[in-house]
DNA sequence: TGTACATCAGTGAACGCGCGTTCACTGATGTAC
DNA sequence: TGTACATCAGTGAACGCGCGTTCACTGATGTAC
């Protein structure tokens, strides 16, 4: 066809975001290269031209989208408080929110990717990893800005545990949501109040 | 071949328990029936006289696996204190030890099965949501024996809230065990030490 | 600047393979008399 | 209790299908002169 070098730039990082969506939905041994092509919008034998296996693919596609997830949990850490809350209680409350839950395909991708990346390469592991740092690196931060200090250990402890339980809320309440949805709604609720009024936490309201 | 009525049920108890296996560690899609009947011992064509389909084989391998869990920790709860530590201490220590988070195939079926969970049916969903209700009935009974009585409400609220950080632990601890495994052995310790001595759950010693 | 040509992203058909599922067949179990 | 026969779990080969991957080909891009 021809294409110029910027265009094919495009064109993989449309490969990647569509193998994204489509891995958090479908899991990643549940999504072919066609639909990954045919969702970025090209034809299967084009995808070897970018990537030299879905292996390949699959160690891009956390890396980026855990890049991108550090990213934005980093401008909201910045982000001007509201409504007397803190940001951490904002992060919170939109974390463990129905609209969050509901949209697997653009929400936290350590909730949406962490199952299938426990079986991918040490490669794919370490990207992770990563991002999950940066991630507990700015949650921490933002308890220790927030609430009373507890020095960098106890507060680098806390934000791990209080991100451990907001994924594991969201990922048990998505597990359930057409099962039982009063039950998934509970953990999510359950969540929200523990966090805000369990732990010496946040300033301001904390009515869940 | 000739089996008895005995027998037949022995064999579908097999499979059921080897595909537990499997799925856990490869994933319901990570999974071929050939494998599957390899490792219970049979021949590939015999899996229709058992089940109609994967899914449904599928449906009960999650209610299976989650009464399994279930009575697991119904045991735990009436099983005699130890070393001054409550039976749940006991249990949050074990839950969160590196033995458990490397034996993915016998270890807690919430955390080795929830995100496949999210892509099954309603019917497995709502079997996933039956053993995820009784987990908590039994954790909030074990906080109210041993712990201050804080009211059936909250401490449904409390039990819910810490399995929720429980099981995203060891998830999280899972999926980068191999590319990092320093913040793999972290998310573990500071899960024991933020339950421990972060919420009024215990007596006795909290020491993680 | 204009022309000739090499590059290589994208196309679309094809490959072998393992998947979930089906089927004809076997033969011990379990029932009918 | 003994005999005749229906049942059906297990076998092993086969089915169509979609998977990940390969390949010959196209033609605009980008380079060399």
């Amino acid at each position: 066809m021809g294409v110029s070098k910027e265009k094919v730039k495009e064109n993989r990082v449309a490969i990647v975001a569509a193998s994204e969506k489509l891995f958090r939905a479908y899991g990643i041994d549940g999504v072919g290269l066609s639909s990954i092509m045919k969702t970025a919008g090209f034809t299967q034998g084009g995808f070897y031209n970018h990537f030299s296996s879905k292996e390949e693919l699959a160690v891009e596609v956390v890396a980026s989208a855990m890049a991108k997830g550090s990213a934005h949990l980093k401008a909201a850490a910045v982000a001007p408080e509201r409504n007397g809350q803190t940001r951490m209680a904002r992060q919170l409350r939109s974390y463990l929110s129905k609209a969050h839950r509901d949209d697997i395909e653009q929400g936290c991708p350590v909730a949406g990717l962490a199952s299938d990346v426990g079986r991918l390469s040490p490669d794919a592991q370490s990207h992770f990893a990563k991002g999950l740092n940066e991630l507990v690196g700015t949650l921490s931060k933002m308890i220790a800005d927030e609430s009373i200090d507890l020095g960098d250990a106890a507060t680098r402890t806390t934000a791990i545990s209080v991100y451990c339980q907001m994924v594991g809320a969201l990922v048990l309440s998505r597990a359930v949501v057409e099962g039982d949805p009063v039950l998934a709604q509970e953990i999510l609720s359950a969540g929200r109040k523990s966090i805000l009024d369990g732990k010496a936490l946040m300033k301001g309201p904390t009515a869940a």
